[in-house]
This record gives C-alpha cells, structure tokens and sequence, in this order.
DNA sequence: GACCTGACGCCCC
DNA sequence: AGGGGCGCCAGGT
C-alpha cells in the first residue's frame, strides 16, 4: 500500500466544512454580528483561523453568505480589506443599523450574537 | 520540506 | 488596558 497519503475525502471534508460555515454564518440575524471564534467554538472544528479561511472563498458559492456579519472578537472590520471594495462591509453593516466607528462595532456587547443562542439546530 | 503568512483569540504581563 | 507571545491549521513559496 502507499505511504503516500493520497486523502480522497479529505477535498469532500474541506466543503462540507465550508458548508458548515456558510450554514452557520447565513444564521446571523440582520442587524446582529457574530465572531470567527463563536462560529469555531459552535461547530467545534477547526480554529477561528479556519473560519476566516473558509469566509475568504464565500465567493465561490453560488449563495449569498452575509459575511459582513462575521467581526472579530473586539467588533473590529477585520475582513474589510477581501470584500469587493474597502468599504462594502462598512456600508452592508450600517444599512442594517450597525453604528460603526473606526472601523469597529459600537456596542459589540449589546449586537454580538454567538449561535448557541439558537433554540433549534 | 522548512518557513512564512493569514478575514483569530487566549494568556500573560 | 493595550501590546506581545504563542497555538491554531491550511496554503503558498
């Protein structure tokens, strides 16, 4: 047998994995924000990193993914800059009523919404 | 295959 | 209370 590590399912773990993503983020109430930490922690798989990871390639689905409601854990932009324009995250989140200054959240405590808070899934 | 770099976050000053 | 260290895990060079 092969040493080799040839992993057919391992590119079928890597979408369903993106798929979990994309479910959990498509969740996110409008006018709420949620975290890559929150959405790591939820699905326990992977690490934030991962999440941020899988939202970067969100424009490969065919689905719209509200990846503008995804900060990190501080309330910051942090994803701005991989949107279609520096700004369109900013713009998506005050059109949902998300006050936003220097490119944070203003009351992360009171918007964050973390998926556990979901009765049903 | 070592090394760097992230849409991150916890721990420890 | 803001900043650095480090673990995280996948990709790129």
């Amino acid at each position: 047998m092969p040493t080799k590590k040839i992993s057919p399912d391992k590119d079928v773990k890597k979408d369903h994995y993106f798929q979990r993503v994309y479910d959990v983020t498509r969740l996110i109430p409008s006018g709420k924000v949620s975290t890559y930490g929150a959405i790591a922690d939820f699905l326990a798989l992977g690490s934030a990193r991962m999440v941020g990871w899988a939202l970067n390639h969100c424009h490969s689905s065919d689905d719209i993914i509200p990846a503008h409601r995804v900060v990190n854990r501080l309330g910051e932009l942090s994803g701005r800059l991989h949107f279609a324009t520096p700004t369109l995250m900013q713009e998506r989140l005050e059109s949902e009523g998300i006050e936003i200054i220097d490119h944070k959240v203003v009351k992360m405590n009171e918007l964050f919404w973390h998926p556990r808070e979901l009765e049903e899934y």
